[in-house]
DNA sequence: CGCAGTCTTGAGCGCAATCAACCCTTGTGG
DNA sequence: CCACAAGGGTTGATTGCGCTCAAGACTGCG
């Protein structure tokens, strides 16, 4: 997991055509087959496209370009960015393993960002309208699904929130806790892991500046909070660093 | 438009228990039942609840409470805020007729922020149930239901750049030209409006203080932008503002 | 009239941005 | 081997945008 995945050059041994499997996934009690019955995940496995694989820094849709898939991230990370008419770029997200990309999309047959692997990665493609044609024949699919875009709605706000009540401490907190619970939720250490984008990336998606957040790893490393080593994080004392996300400690400045 | 709507007294002329019907409903080209043949706007009238009127600062739905219905804005205005931990409330949202209200409720079964009216305003019930029942055979429906989420989306993750990148001056051009934007696509002024919220739900929403709105407000003006009064807003030169909050145009700061 | 709520305006400050210098790692090519 | 450049990251000095604090104006309402 902490290792970029090596792909194999044999064509024999590249799976970019072979088409997913649900039921054989890892991934598929955090997915979008979460919570279906044998018979309906093999239904989902018919219309499930190929798997598509892209090394870091490869983009995997570009705002703009006709709308046809979902993504589901089967290993490695991504990041959403919309790019304004100014030419400015915000981060609006980053997926992991599990996690569905492209929804805002479904609006406007077009998509509405980009997304671009943080490192070598990969995703099964789901042809949205094969899925359209899915929803009537199998509800609880329909019923996920609608889960699945609605926490997007209320992620976005939390972020909202972030972007608009927090300081820069307490956004860094929030960012390094909710990775830690995805990670969790994924088998993973809580405590330790790769900070797998760049400390620009964290800044544009925290409103923030590549030099804040050096300073405020370099702080909260000194307050004993946390150890960094190039990318790797450890959180040292998660309860605090939770408290500040939520709030309830208080918050000193950056300088 | 312009003027608060006093609801008559008398029970006989309360309209609160009387169904809706989508049909009849001037909304209905911006709504949910968009695009939709008559027949399958019949089958949504069939499902529809009962309409609801709300006074002014009277609350729709709080955070917590179970999700049974979404709601679609018939006329009025409507505020939605989160609040966090530690108290602070941050807006999310603004709504107007023809919008829908919940969508963050259905992932978890409980409303994930308040809704509080405006002003005097009524919306129509849609049990999410009945809604999920009728997927199944109105696939139009659940297709433009599909949109509207998504919709919904990319509304907050355009609200993510305005908080992420822009300064104050350029958050609130594109506030206002949202706005009128969205007037206009009402067979409304999209240069003359009423401010519908305070300035302190403006500043909470754009992420900047009653101060810094007023104070934006007095200088728009004395730029010549706009006309101020009370909370009526004339756009004396739109295509400025346009420029200002797609950046194109320069800012220039607060003080 | 008083009072409360909303808004405006001014003065000063502080948090995070900006600007700048430097470090470290990685890769390239002589 | 070293020289060099590019990219990512750290740290310090300074600036400035928008917040905070404070006072006062205006409105609506009993």
């Amino acid at each position: 997991m902490t290792q970029p995945i090596s792909f194999s050059s044999d064509p024999a041994l590249n799976i970019n055509a072979l088409k997913a499997s649900c039921s054989a996934c890892s991934m598929h009690q955090l997915c979008l087959p979460m919570g279906l019955d044998d018979a309906d995940i093999n239904r989902l496995d018919q219309i499930i496209g190929r798997r598509r694989r892209l090394l870091a820094g490869e983009r995997l849709y570009q705002m703009g370009e006709p709308f046809r898939n979902l993504y589901a991230v089967r290993f490695g990370h991504f990041k959403t960015y919309q790019i304004n008419a100014s030419g400015e770029q915000q981060i609006t997200g980053f997926q992991m393993a599990g996690e569905l990309l492209g929804m805002d999309a479904i609006s406007g047959d077009r998509h509405h960002c980009d997304a671009v692997a943080l490192e070598d990665s990969e995703v099964c493609e789901i042809p949205f309208s094969h899925l359209e044609d899915l929803f009537g024949h199998v509800p609880a699919l329909l019923r996920h699904f609608h889960r699945i875009m609605s926490q997007e709605i209320t992620r976005e706000q939390n972020v909202m929130l972030l972007l608009g009540n927090m300081r820069a401490e307490q956004r860094f907190a929030v960012f390094l806790i909710n990775l830690s619970a995805r990670y969790a939720a994924r088998g993973y250490s809580s405590t330790t892991f790769q900070l797998r984008m760049s400390r620009e990336d964290i800044g544009n998606y925290l409103g923030l500046t590549i030099e804040s957040i050096s300073r405020l790893l370099s702080r909260f490393k000194k307050q004993g909070w946390l150890k960094v080593d190039k990318r790797e994080v450890t959180l040292l004392d998660p309860a605090h660093l939770k408290a500040m996300a939520a709030g309830t400690e208080q918050c000193s400045p950056m300088a």
